[in-house]
DNA sequence: ACATTTACCATACAAATGTATGGTATTCTT
DNA sequence: AAGAATACCATACATTTGTATGGTAAATGT
């Protein structure tokens, strides 16, 4: 039923989103315009139609601020996920979206962090499975026992964080999996950012 | 600082603190003027300058639903726990929020859906763990293998469900725990809703 | 090549919303 | 008793906001 929207408007819907969750108001039209650096509301106002008729929105006639979203009514926001990360061994990851999930609107998402769905199960102890999405803040220096995640050779791994004095060490907490220990200077390795939570929608049975 | 408020305008501002943290956009005057019975605007406009002038607001002029808390924090929204749940034994559930969960940013609580905080652990070969906190939405019928949350006899639990004949049981995943069976007659016993997710923030480490 | 969609601009208009001002009545203070 | 604060109403007006309409240009599909 719903069909794909242009990059422009999904632009114009993340922005809508943004906002309506983060700062908890709906822009206007002005606000948007704005926002996007439009001259009138009018170019906003016809994408907005866009998007309605695509069904993402729904607008409350002559009211301020009147946009809503049909995406609420089902608790799920969708986010792409950026790519597999491996808790095992290293996998890779991917230039764009390989898929979405639907995140419940309650799970915190602050902005520029994003999603990976996790593959292996080399961090099973600390309760993060294969298939879990994890949410990552990469504006917050990890600390150590933190989990990360992190590339490492062109791969992306999610491990316990261990700073040494010239190496970092990445641990998983599954025994059969060795520690990775990377010399500080190694410039193909580099944090993405902190895994500040998980999330496992229940619809298909884990495990 | 802040002086006292009347009673009538505790009432508003009781309205606003409702609209915005509930409904998520700030009432318009005339939203306010509709909701208390007045007959113009201009009466809920003098009551929110007394309001703000005793800082408890503050407005954006000119523009629609300008209406900002003063008391609320930018950066966390508390989310209520509406009580604990027991993935092993039963636990009691109370009748108020026993805690809550700091979700930044972010946060606005999917409609009549609520939080539950999991003790016990006989869920956990369904990867959900004490501490963790499961997401219920009390709208959707749950299908055979589905977790619910459950009321019996005055505790809370957090099964799977699976409907049979004349009864439905409850089975934790745990082989520690047995299954509770329940006679769909018993009046003592009411399916709170459909677990939807589980979400669990990583800055306590988990285990 | 032609029609359709997309992405913008400009302008005009109507409805919603906030603001200013003046008025009446009641209660509370001093 | 006088003054102040409170709680309303009414009206007029300015600004914001949404909507309708028409136009240009580029990209896309058939």
């Amino acid at each position: 039923m719903k069909i794909e929207l242009t990059e422009t408007q999904k632009n114009i819907l993340d922005f809508l989103i943004d906002q309506i969750k983060g700062k908890g108001i709906p822009p206007t039209l002005a606000d948007v315009a704005k926002h996007f650096g439009y001259k009138n509301r009018a170019t906003v106002q016809q994408h907005l139609q866009a998007i309605e008729k695509k069904g993402y929105i729904r607008k409350n006639p002559n009211l301020a601020r009147g946009i809503e979203l049909t995406l609420e009514d089902k608790f799920f926001v969708p986010k792409p996920v950026l790519g597999e990360v491996a808790a095992g061994n290293p996998l890779t990851i991917y230039p764009d979206a390989i898929d979405t999930v639907e995140l419940p609107t309650i799970a915190r998402m602050p902005k520029d962090s994003f999603l990976l769905r996790v593959k292996g199960d080399s961090l099973k102890d600390a309760y993060i499975f294969s298939g879990d999405i994890v949410i990552v803040n990469p504006n917050l220096e990890p600390k150590n026992g933190q989990i990360v995640a992190a590339i490492l050779d062109d791969a992306a791994v999610v491990k316990r964080f261990y700073k040494k004095k010239n190496e970092i060490e990445l641990v998983s907490e599954n025994p059969d999996y060795a520690p990775i220990v990377i010399d500080k200077k190694y410039s193909a390795f580099k944090i993405v950012g902190l895994v500040i939570g998980v999330y496992r929608s229940m619809d298909k049975k884990a495990g």
